[in-house]
DNA sequence: TTCTCAAGTAATCAGTCGATTACCACTGGA
DNA sequence: TCCAGTGGTAATCGACTGATTACTTGAGAA
């Protein structure tokens, strides 16, 4: 219909390039239905090659899920830094309290859907070897950047995960679809994201284009 | 090798009796590698019955798997009205602050891995129409009860929920397992689970049976 | 005792999916 | 210009899995 999606022999392109492409259809897709739901042809699709050089290209579909939750990893710490960076100069009191800043840049995170949930379907296959090893190592990375890069206390942390955890089950369970009919969404919603309610409501496309 | 497992004829039994063994092992098989990921065959074989059986028992898989949720969400439901219940008499200053009990019966449903995870796979698979729909109207559902029956503020709610998604996300991604190599593990599971972390790390069969 | 229905299984099928193989076509350097 | 390596596909295979069918066995009412 839109976005990510071609058909012919697929336009020849430097692998590096192609890499990246599949990697972020790969993320929609396994946010969508996680990692056992998602097939290697669902991906193929989605990035507009074929299944089979989807496969070749990251040898099996677990090494692919991998790739996919690194990226996603190194993004998020990735926008995690420069909001950090960029909220030194802002601050003029002196003090410390980022929160504010990585708070927006988790949200800012949210609009790829697939990006947070491709975690949180790593996070809760805990139980998987490989899948849960690197898990495990991503949430404890994240942990310690919090805890001593931006300078939280164990507390602080704490809280920080908790409300990153409870926004991405909204996002997985697609709260928004019931914004308009049901208060108690409403209100969920509307605490959970103080202004940007509108936004999140936006990008799932659930709501109608609204005047 | 221990608890559900059986494999002759499997010894006869009323239906609903069979039925909810059935249910238990859907669950923790559905816990831990999620609805796509888990087969007919390993609940069967968990449940000590034939894989057809189980089949017939629930029509398909997806009915099986929302039978699942909807049990899990009964039992978390009627853990917090008895934690509740037993809360107003222990409470002589006759003021409202029932977290720590509802807090306390959370965790201890925890025990039950399968439990929250199956609740937590559902959350997560927002995007499929059936189970996406029973998930939203579950969490509603608890939003509700913690809203009117327990007496919760709009904030009060947005926070017990939190941690409660950090709990589940906790235990999804088996964390414990990190508890005593890892320093911020070990701080951010005794932060999150103040009193209750050896409770935690004795269920999940991750610690050395410990003097 | 007998008869019937509920509890349960074995066998098997059709669809799906990840992976493999063999092949094709462009592009850029010698 | 040629040719080698890289970017890509078509075809297909074997394993797995949910579901179906047909059959068996035990318990209890008449």
């Amino acid at each position: 219909m839109s976005s990510v999606n071609e058909q012919a022999p697929a336009t020849r392109m430097k692998a590096e390039d192609r890499r990246e492409l599949v990697l972020a259809a790969a993320t929609a897709v396994f946010g969508e239905r996680g990692y056992f739901g998602a097939t290697t042809d669902a991906v193929a699709k989605a990035a507009g090659v074929s299944q089979p050089y989807v496969v070749r290209m990251f040898g099996t579909k677990e090494a692919l899920f991998l790739a996919v939750l690194t990226r996603a990893l190194d993004r998020l710490l990735g926008a995690f830094r420069v909001a950090l960076a960029g909220d030194g100069p802002a601050h003029p009191d002196g003090s410390a309290a980022p929160h504010r800043g990585l708070g927006a840049a988790y949200a800012e995170l949210l609009a790829d859907r697939g990006l947070l949930l491709s975690l949180m379907h790593g996070f809760i296959l805990g139980s998987d070897t490989e899948i849960g090893a690197c898990a495990r190592a991503g949430f404890l990375q994240v942990y310690r950047f919090l805890r001593e890069d931006a300078g939280f206390s164990a507390d602080e942390v704490h809280e920080f995960l908790a409300e990153g955890m409870l926004l991405n089950t909204l996002v997985g369970i697609r709260m928004a679809v019931d914004y308009d009919t049901d208060p108690a969404a409403r209100e969920l919603l509307d605490t959970a994201l103080p202004t940007k309610a509108e936004f999140l409501l936006a990008l799932e496309g659930q709501r109608k284009p609204q005047a």
